[in-house]
DNA sequence: CTGAAAGCGCTTACAG
DNA sequence: CTGAAAGCGCTTACAG
């Protein structure tokens, strides 16, 4: 079957033509009369002919492809992976699809080579890394992926002084934005469940986000009431048991990420209390889990439809060779049930 | 930097060897003497030296590369991935991982020519084909890749006359589990929600095994208590609201998703209806969400692990040309708190 | 607007 | 065990 698979001098025998002339006629180049490029595609068409990808890429040193790495903390059951990386893994290969490259997908672990395994072997001509863990653990990573001129973009926090190219959501916006709305329903005593440090910097921005809203409230701001942990369900159940332990009177849980909000859910409920009449919840990243969660959480979207878009376009940009900034995205709150709203007499 | 970018004439001329020698020593060709392969690897290593992965693929005709082809009902909102898949791209991920494999990602349209696009152009080796949807619309398509020799493997139900390589798990046994489980806990009302027809034959291999549970426990079967939907919440909750409008007495549900049953369950909810005190449900997948729905749901499992593995594996040996088989996935049943155990006095 | 020719960086018979 | 040579199927200067 494939023995057989036709070439582009099989086309320009067929069409009278020279071989030089059906590749610009197929790349539809202007410098070829129009007739000559109708005629050539319909031949191609007849004759099911696909340009080679390794020859193409090989003459061109251009491979059309792009390489997505996703990576978690080591810790983390690697059957997992955090549904936030779902929706951007549909958007970004839309995206892909929509400019004419190929995706390549892989997991990675800190310890692999990604320059190597992707650019100087020409699978892809640039990567979109896409990952939760640790900053601090990561970082040596992409100091060596820029130090290597590897082309890639990222999904991450926005710090003003990034290495490489971060694209992602205003996450200081969001925290405050989740915070404001916990406090106008009254609430006073809001616990922030997520690591907020710089080895969790997206969280830490949540969480800046958080003492900023209370501040303008006049609400203050009290230290005991934030609990580390990462992002998965686990980790958010244990962290809000070991929060319920020590201190009193909560009424409220921003927590750092949907998968940390639905575990806290789940530790609330252990314990006999009720969500959202006893304790609030509001969760970040509005997961497609969010609106299944029993109650409905309220949650920060990420619009992860644009991300993908800003991520592959950027990097396509990078690679091209222009000038690129790194666009933020916006957030947006999504009232659910899981905290009371004004008119919801629940 | 990428402009200097080592050749395997670069490194013939430091190991002063010819670069035939370097080529097949980087293969670690039994050929090669060892220390000659010693060398030319520390050689390969200090210059960051990556086999070009156009020009390997050219001479050899071998991409080393699959395609993943995700799919879904056109209606489907396209944002969204069934969560069943991404637990087996996680494992197709590793296994291709492990067997030195790139991996390409598309999500398709029944209109493409998947076939042209990855094999005909050399993009990949073979592809394996993911998603549910329609089998009826599906089918000629799957016709056109047999009839051009593409090799490809498919999730999905066998039925015994499969077009291509099929895998997948054991829908019918999964069915009767799931059915006789209920049927042990005294449930005499059980409703099968999910399309049960050849447009959807894995349901109906789930709905063969709920049938035959069933007749052996010599519980008639009642044809009202099947109601259709499609994979999603949605649809399981509208169908769900469907059927209790339509027939009494229920006191179980099995659906033919995990997908479905959470839909359903909200809709138990919505009518007042306790789960599992008024209404058991039993879902099918044990997708994440499955564990943290509310009440948890008892499902059947879907070894995705394995799953991932064979289709990986099986594809490998069909490109290889070796006899290949279509292994069954076992199912399991997992027992969580959305229908009473024996033991369980809530 | 078109053609002849070179060459991308490998792998693989072929010869020794 | 190693080397010289051909060639995979394109793209792209170069020449007209």
């Amino acid at each position: 079957m494939n023995k057989n698979k036709p070439t582009s001098f099989d086309i320009a025998h067929r069409a009278g033509v020279s071989q030089s002339t059906v590749s610009r006629a197929l790349r539809n180049s202007p410098q070829v009369k129009q007739e000559t490029i109708e005629l050539v595609h319909r031949i191609a068409k007849e004759l099911n002919y696909k340009v080679d990808k390794a020859a193409s890429s090989l003459r061109s040193q251009n491979s059309a492809t792009l390489a997505l790495l996703l990576f978690e903390d080591p810790t983390s059951d690697d059957s997992l992976i955090n549904p936030f990386f779902h929706a951007m893994l549909g958007s970004i290969t839309r995206a892909c699809a929509s400019h004419g490259q190929d995706l390549l997908i892989s997991f990675q672990q800190l310890s692999d080579d990604w320059h190597a395994d992707y650019e100087d072997s020409h699978k892809a001509d640039g990567l979109i890394l896409l990952g939760y863990g640790d900053a601090i653990d990561y970082e040596p990573k992409l100091k060596q992926l820029a130090a290597q001129g590897t082309r890639f973009v990222r999904w991450g926090p926005q710090t003003g002084s990034d290495l490489g190219l971060v694209i992602g959501c205003d996450n200081h916006q969001g925290g405050y934005d989740a915070t404001a709305h916990l406090l106008s329903l009254g609430h006073r005593r809001i616990a922030f469940i997520g690591t907020a440090s710089n080895h969790y910097p997206e969280f830490f921005q949540r969480y800046q986000g958080y003492v900023q809203a209370q501040v303008q409230h006049g609400v203050a701001i009290d230290p005991t009431l934030q609990q580390d942990a990462i992002t998965n369900e686990e980790a958010g159940f244990q962290a809000t048991l070991d929060l319920l332990d020590r201190v009193s009177g909560l009424d409220a849980i921003f927590a750092a990420s949907d998968l940390i909000a639905i575990g806290a859910i789940q530790a609330l409920k252990s314990r006999g209390l009720k969500v959202p009449n006893d304790v609030a919840v509001v969760g970040f990243d509005d997961i497609q889990i969010a609106r299944y969660s029993s109650p409905p959480l309220t949650t920060v979207r990420q619009d992860t439809g644009l991300a993908g878009k800003v991520l592959v376009e950027t990097l396509l940009s990078l690679i091209k060779g222009d000038e690129v900034a790194a666009p933020t995205i916006p957030t947006q709150l999504i009232i659910r049930r899981s905290c009371h709203t004004p008119d919801d007499g629940q």
